[in-house]
DNA sequence: CGCATATCCTGACTGC
DNA sequence: TGCAGTCAGGATATGC
């Protein structure tokens, strides 16, 4: 659920709260959130360090720490990340797997209902600041850009669904399945077409498609669904929703052509767009 | 290798 | 009102 536009507004929150500071403790309660290495190592591998830089690939966010690791955390389906101000400290809230406190008296905290998100720490990080272990994560569409020919190499002969190589993380790194149908819909291509069906003018709307709705949702800091699980680091809601023209909008109408949204199921997922002007 | 499917997990929602 | 069933969809493991 929190895409790039989300997690790029929690890097931005965290590059102004955070970075600079040092972690002066560190609790990990939940059991499932630090898979990687044990919690007493993640633990001890982060109090006393401090925070030089906030950065974030795909969908990961990667706070760079002073002995050159790094932080990375990645929240999945349900992750939050939380900047509690000095002085304020109320007990923590339900699913709260990892508290953090600064020595400026703040606390970052790490709430994830369904467990899926991570965090570990990374002493192996590559020339341009990225952990190994992600090194198999293909392009950021903001950090390095989409070109048409990046698109059109990976896509060329693939058989598999156009939604399922948009959220294919290591072609691109960032598109979830909001995005993804947002994308289509710009580009006027429907989510189920075969990658490999795609014209080169299509690839060409589809890489300006990704771009521009990518920057507007980052502008808007992001989307909050029904259940407004995603918050950002101060615990506010993104508007992106709001501009959504076809996720979760089966029934509704077309702003473009007026025809009803529906609902696909692609696999086991669903899919919306307008069959009336996506071909 | 490519592609589809199952898996992890909790909470919100639906229908009886 | 309660309760079972379904859906949500990140990344990764697996089966073919």
């Amino acid at each position: 659920m929190p895409e790039l536009p989300e997690v790029e507004t929690v890097r931005r929150g965290l590059e102004a709260a955070v970075v600079g500071k040092q972690i002066t403790k560190v609790q990990v309660p939940g059991r499932r959130t630090v898979r990687r290495q044990s919690r007493e190592e993640l633990a001890r591998r982060l109090v006393g360090r401090r925070i030089t830089m906030a950065g974030r690939r795909g969908k990961f966010l990667l706070l760079s720490l002073d002995d050159d690791s790094v932080l990375v955390v990645h929240l999945r389906m349900t992750g939050q990340l939380l900047h509690l101000a000095g002085g304020e400290r109320p007990a923590p809230e339900a699913h709260t797997h990892v508290l953090v406190d600064l020595d400026d008296g703040t606390e970052l905290r790490f709430v994830d209902p369904r467990t899926f998100g991570e965090w570990f720490v990374s002493n192996d990080i590559d020339a341009r600041g990225v952990p190994i272990e992600l090194a198999h994560i293909g392009r950021d569409p903001l950090l390095e850009g989409l070109p048409k020919a990046l698109l059109a190499s990976s896509f060329a002969g693939r058989r598999a669904c156009l939604k399922a190589l948009l959220t294919d993380q290591r072609i691109v790194a960032g598109i979830g399945s909001i995005y993804a149908d947002e994308i289509c819909f710009r580009a006027k291509i429907r989510p189920d077409r075969s990658g490999g069906s795609l014209s080169d003018a299509e690839l060409g709307s589809l890489a300006r498609a990704a771009r521009s709705v990518l920057r507007a949702a980052v502008a808007s800091r992001g989307s909050s669904l029904r259940d407004q699980r995603y918050r950002d680091l101060a615990g506010s809601l993104g508007s992106y929703q709001g501009r959504h023209c076809v996720y979760d909008r089966a029934g509704e109408p077309c702003p473009r052509c007026g025809r009803s949204v529906v609902r696909l199921m692609i696999g086991a997922r669903s899919a919306y767009c307008c069959v009336g002007c996506q071909s």
